[in-house]
DNA sequence: TCTTGACCTAAAGCAATATTGAGGTTTTAC
DNA sequence: GTAAAACCTCAATATTGCTTTAGGTCAAGA
């Protein structure tokens, strides 16, 4: 039996075979599957099989990262897909649906960002009490980091 | 002399007063001060003193690591500006303006991310050789990562 | 059969960005 | 003068996302 009939045959892939098609290194998958983002079986000689869903499963992976999640947050995300079955197209959509908030506010604040970055650096300001960009935290309670006055007469960096 | 009258009439700073100011650790100054983003001098105990100068450049350090920027590079950024005197409001202008263009390039891949994520993983589809969120490397050369077919028969991952 | 490539595990290493701890000194406040 | 708070250095630890290494097993092709 040749090598490519493990795949065409029984429709399982190794993990070499994974690694090509999906782009990532063989590394990458065992370090996946030890952080519970993908999984697999093993044949008689105790190597990895997969079955073609997992193409797809790194396929989101890459995706999601590219959003900036953390691994934690993918493998969460993905945990919530059916068990049973292969997932279906609904199923995807709904994750696609959080990330895309995810995304969204992410746009949102990297715009703004560039938007005060144009007022307050471009003009050389940053004044420490009106500034937003040096008080992001506006919205937040006393508590919390962020930069705080120490004398009542401070008004400017400089 | 009390505690702020070194700062009050010498116009220095303790490492703990910045700390407090610009809502970074002390260690973190430590870190960033090894890592050549700011720099101080020693009093005659040894002990760390800063101008007033140095809680603009943290501020400055911490808007740019919200765009993405690594340490390294704000660290390169920052070298750009003047040694002798205190940077100017162009000085800032000009650093302000890569960083908006380092801005744009991400809000533009995020925005392109998003609408890719709407229209593939929202119908579920995510054909290997058509879905431009599995080849984003469409414009590269043959050589590098990204999926591969290994198969000419190979369509769908359905 | 034999060789080579693909695979296995477990541990270590790497880069970035800090934080924490130990052990000691200096400054401040009373 | 003394105690507490702030500071010092250096080393270790933490987190994320992997890659590399070492030492061995399994499988595929000539």
């Amino acid at each position: 039996m040749s090598k490519s009939d493990c795949e065409r045959i029984h429709k399982q892939l190794s993990v070499g075979e994974v690694a090509k098609r999906s782009g990532v290194a063989v590394s990458t998958l065992h370090f996946y599957e030890a952080k519970g983002l993908i999984a697999s079986w093993r044949n008689a000689g105790n190597q990895r099989r997969y079955t073609r869903d997992v193409l797809r499963r790194v396929a989101i992976i890459k995706v999601a990262q590219r959003t900036g999640l953390p691994l934690a947050s993918i493998r969460d995300a993905l945990k919530t897909l059916p068990e049973g079955h292969k997932p279906t197209a609904a199923d995807w959509r709904r994750l696609s649906a959080s990330w895309r908030e995810e995304l969204n506010a992410r746009i949102a604040g990297l715009t703004q960002l560039r938007d005060q970055l144009d007022h307050c650096i471009g003009c050389g300001c940053l004044s420490l009490d009106e500034c937003p960009l040096r008080n992001p935290w506006d919205e937040l309670a006393e508590q919390g980091p962020g930069p705080h006055l120490l004398d009542p007469d401070e008004e400017s960096l400089d």
